[in-house]
DNA sequence: GCCGTTTTCGGCCCGACTGTTTTCAGTCG
């Protein structure tokens, strides 16, 4: 699969020209195809030998030519020339908050700046300001960047690793040497954020796993290398770490390499009060060294007289208490899903049509989905105003008699817009089975107003359900100033639902507040905010979030069958 | 760069906000 791949370089492309001033619509083609391709379910070069690259939605003759090479020598003449013109740290300022590709040309331009640590240099002694067009807060603004983005280095987000360590283990799979292979770490934890990709293999030769996994062409740094294990650093700048055990070993090594330290240590702790030694190898009874070697992670616990505790639980957080005391969450999974309450068309800024989406909906098992596109506020989006709206409900109160098998909800995703009003009166939303109120617009606004203003939203009767609460994005902006207590408790007071949005850079509701609103009494909500077919299989995200968070099936209420749910979306 | 098309080139994503200006440019959603 070189979907990522060649995905990666046309953004990387978009990047580059963006910092040289390129042609916006040019600049767009290229960030589009990009991901297209990310999403495509199937693989890109199996298109391009059985069918026509052509036929993708985004890319033409150019892009099919670029494609055709990214796939046959790993990159292209276009991509390596703009490489040799524009310095890589460019490209990386572009994520810094406040600071776009002029700013970064202007000040390149002038002070010959190439790197994220020379320009918090340059704003750390004041050279930035004074330079055409930056002020001592458009400084400050960077320097606040830098901070923010330097907290989060070295860490990709969930279905990046996701998608490296499923191709890595395809490609170890393959390998007659390797009997088993499965991620541990924080990725098997599901944490939204991940350092280091960490793999177990169980093995009987390590040399060879080695020798094979050392192949994988896109490594591109041998960092560590011993004989039962290796730590690599690939093209996209991640390291893996691989580690080969006994196949004997290899449910302990799972076990032992999954939980975070505290979670380990507490757990050996318990293990020595009964006279066992729990390590990577295996389970050891210290009065005669004998040693048992689980079949499966079930065992471990269970010689510690406690039931399975779940990777995405595995952190220190009270679950090895609750364990002891038989009160762990029964978490919620992707099968309990009913519906999606959030997705987009293209009335709005989705690409495919209400009838695609209710068919895709359909296949995946679902009873319903909502369709909730952007309201008239929201410009960029084609946000739909009164009369497209009601127009869009005909159109579905049409297609719910013709298909069958799924129920299409109306909804609107409508703005929270800057002075506390909503973008639609009542007597509009009132027609609608699911309400999504949002922040959109005003950031920036200081904590008392922004909470203000999603706090009107809720008390509004016909508003169901609050997205993305906090409003942020992974890596490139932190959640707008929300006193997020008054949220949690207004959503209680007000029956209001809050979102976990299942979008790989939002998860937002994310677990530490999904848990904390479940123990003040508020209901969920997963969803995805899709705006493309592919993307309505990333509620497998928020689920992960809503297990990190301790959640069961009745805390989300996506989770109901049909009538009920129109019960709960009723009841407000 | 793609797309649609009255097939050969014009349209494609617009408006608020901020900070820098002294009438507007850059950034962002």
């Amino acid at each position: 699969m070189k979907n990522f791949l060649v995905s990666y370089i046309f953004s990387d492309i978009a990047d580059m020209m963006e910092i040289k001033g390129e042609n916006f619509f040019k600049i767009r083609a290229y960030r589009k195809a990009s991901q297209v391709i990310a999403n495509l379910p199937e693989d890109i070069e199996e298109i391009m030998k059985t069918s026509s690259l052509g036929s993708i939605e985004g890319i033409g003759k150019a892009l099919e030519g670029k494609i055709k090479e990214i796939i046959e020598t790993g990159t292209c003449r276009h991509y390596e020339e703009l490489k040799k013109d524009i310095p890589r740290g460019l490209v990386e300022m572009l994520k810094i908050p406040g600071l776009g590709a002029k700013r970064i040309k202007t000040i390149y331009d002038a002070l010959n700046i190439t790197t994220i640590d020379e320009l918090e240099q340059a704003a750390k002694s004041h050279k930035l300001r004074g330079l055409p067009g930056i002020g001592v807060k458009t400084e400050q603004a960077i320097l606040k960047g830098i901070q923010m983005l330097k907290g989060k280095a070295g860490k990709m987000l969930l279905s990046t690793a996701l998608y490296l360590a499923e191709e890595i283990k395809d490609m170890l799979k393959f390998l007659p040497a390797v009997e088993k292979v499965e991620e541990a770490g924080s990725l098997r934890r599901r944490k939204e954020l991940i350092g280091n990709i960490y793999l177990v293999v169980s093995s009987q030769s390590p040399a060879e796993v080695l020798e094979g996994f050392l192949d994988y062409p896109r490594i591109t740094e041998v960092v560590a290398r011993d004989t039962d294990k290796t730590s690599v650093v690939l093209d996209l700048g991640v390291q893996v770490d691989l580690r080969v055990v006994e196949p004997r070993s290899f449910w302990a090594a799972l076990h032992h390499y999954t939980g975070n330290e505290d979670h380990n240590v507490k757990l050996k702790e318990i293990a020595r009060t009964r006279g066992l030694d729990i390590n990577e190898n295996g389970v050891f009874k210290e009065k005669n060294n004998e040693v048992i070697y689980p079949g499966n992670e079930e065992e471990v616990y269970k010689l510690l007289d406690m039931p399975y505790i779940i990777p995405e639980l595995r952190e220190d957080k009270g679950e090895i208490e609750a364990a002891i005391e038989d009160r762990l969450p029964d978490p919620v999974k992707l099968a309990d899903i009913k519906g999606d309450l959030h997705v987009h068309s293209n009335w709005s800024d989705g690409i495919n049509s209400i009838e695609e989406i209710a068919i895709r909906a359909r296949e995946m098992g679902y009873e319903y989905v909502a369709i909730t596109d952007h309201s008239k506020s929201l410009k960029v989006a084609r946000g739909l105003d009164e009369e497209r709206l009601m127009r869009q409900i005909e159109l579905i109160k049409k297609l719910n008699e013709e298909i069958t098998g799924i129920r299409i909800l109306t909804g609107i995703e409508v703005d929270i817009l800057t002075n506390e009003l909503l973008d639609f009166d009542d007597e509009i939303l009132k027609e609608l089975d699911v309400v999504i109120a949002s922040v959109h617009s005003g950031f920036k606004q200081d904590r008392e107003k922004i909470t203000r203003r999603i706090v009107a939203a809720m008390e509004n009767p016909f508003v169901n359900i609050i997205a993305h609460p906090t409003g942020r994005i992974l890596g490139k902006r932190d959640s707008y100033d929300v006193d997020i207590d008054v949220i949690l408790k207004t959503a209680a007071e007000t029956n209001t639902i809050l979102e976990i949005n299942s979008t790989p850079d939002r998860l937002d509701l994310n677990d530490h507040l999904a848990m904390k609103a479940k123990e003040m009494g508020v209901k969920m909500v997963i969803n995805t905010d899709t705006h493309e077919l592919e993307g309505l299989k990333d509620i497998r995200y928020g689920i992960w979030v809503a297990r990190r968070g301790w959640l069961e099936k009745g805390d989300v209420i996506n989770t109901l069958p049909l009538s009920q749910l129109l019960e709960v979306l009723d009841k407000k």
